[in-house]
DNA sequence: GTCTATAAAGGGATAGAC
DNA sequence: GTCTATCCCTTTATAGAC
């Protein structure tokens, strides 16, 4: 790969990185083009050698932000299960200083089109795989749906409402019916 | 009251009605005052008589989606708890034949400015409390709301994701946990 | 109170220089 | 490949006639 090739590739991760930052904090509508360039230190002319559109690079940052949301899990919690669950369903989560697209773009999906839905539903089906494997419901795919449901739709109303205290609840609440029956 | 003003509260009533479907079934972005103005059978220059602006309109469509998703379950659902929670986490719901602001925003909320997103949350803390009283856990509040995510967040990612067999399968589970322990 | 017309700003996408 | 400049459309909000 000559230099030339591997500045446009690095310039192309700066801007995904730049993508999967504000989008998944903000929504498809709130940003624009532009502000992920600025971001990503480029201008904004530059983003069509790169992207056919706003969206495709939409599709994208779900699966870039996810996969950061991933390894920050891996880096922050410890390996047992009832800890990436604590983690998923914590205050720094709802705060934003990591960001799972499943939980923070949910009811924006509806809008989006068909591509980045699919993308999304991918992610989704993983995360369930993944609950399956912390949390032992490895024959029991419901019983893994109905706490992924609890972690990602459970943070997608703590970071909807406008009460600490309550949110706060309810991410505990959360915490209990996942980790009801696990072990570690 | 006059003919007149009973004329613009007419007026209003309309836009309020309009701006309820429209805001739910597509969130605040993606509806613009023209939007709501022309399915409301007006133009968009009256649109200032009545608010003070868009984000004034969406706080009050909020509520007023949320009481006729209230209505819509009273005229058709059974007034046994399990066939409410039915009526919540079915094909109909997912598929916006009505349409909970509290499944259909709850990610839009993030970006709304303080009074939409303190009505959002009233609106949350009265379906917690609607639940406590279906279910009978009167005593356990996070019980309740535990359910209450069950069903929020369940609608909330099934209508997001593009899968139609995994969103029954999803929210079969929800409709699984929420009636746990619920005789009728 | 509702209409038409318009102001003013923002943003997606493209053209062309370097 | 990245830049500046620009086209073109959409949208919020306002002005003024009726």
């Amino acid at each position: 790969m000559g230099w030339k090739t591997e500045h446009k590739d690095q310039s192309r991760q700066k801007i995904t990185a730049s993508a999967a930052e504000l989008f998944t904090k903000r929504g498809f509508d709130n940003v624009t083009i532009n502000d992920v360039m600025e971001h990503a230190g480029l201008t904004r002319g530059a983003f069509y050698n790169h992207f056919q559109s706003k969206s495709d690079l939409y599709a994208e940052a779900v699966v870039d932000a996810a996969q950061r949301a991933k390894n920050y899990a891996l880096e922050n919690a410890n390996l047992k299960p009832s800890d990436i669950i604590e983690l998923y369903l914590s205050e720094q989560h709802r705060q934003g200083e990591f960001a799972c697209p499943l939980a923070f773009l949910a009811t924006d999906m509806r809008q989006r089109e068909s591509k980045v839905r699919s993308t999304y539903t991918e992610v989704f089906k993983k995360f369930v795989t993944r609950i399956q494997e912390l949390t032992g419901d490895t024959e029991d795919e419901l019983e893994a749906i109905k706490k992924t449901v609890l972690m990602v739709g459970g943070m997608a109303i703590a970071q909807a409402i406008n009460d600490d205290e309550l949110a706060e609840k309810l991410l505990k609440a959360c915490r209990d019916g996942v980790n009801t029956g696990i072990s570690d």
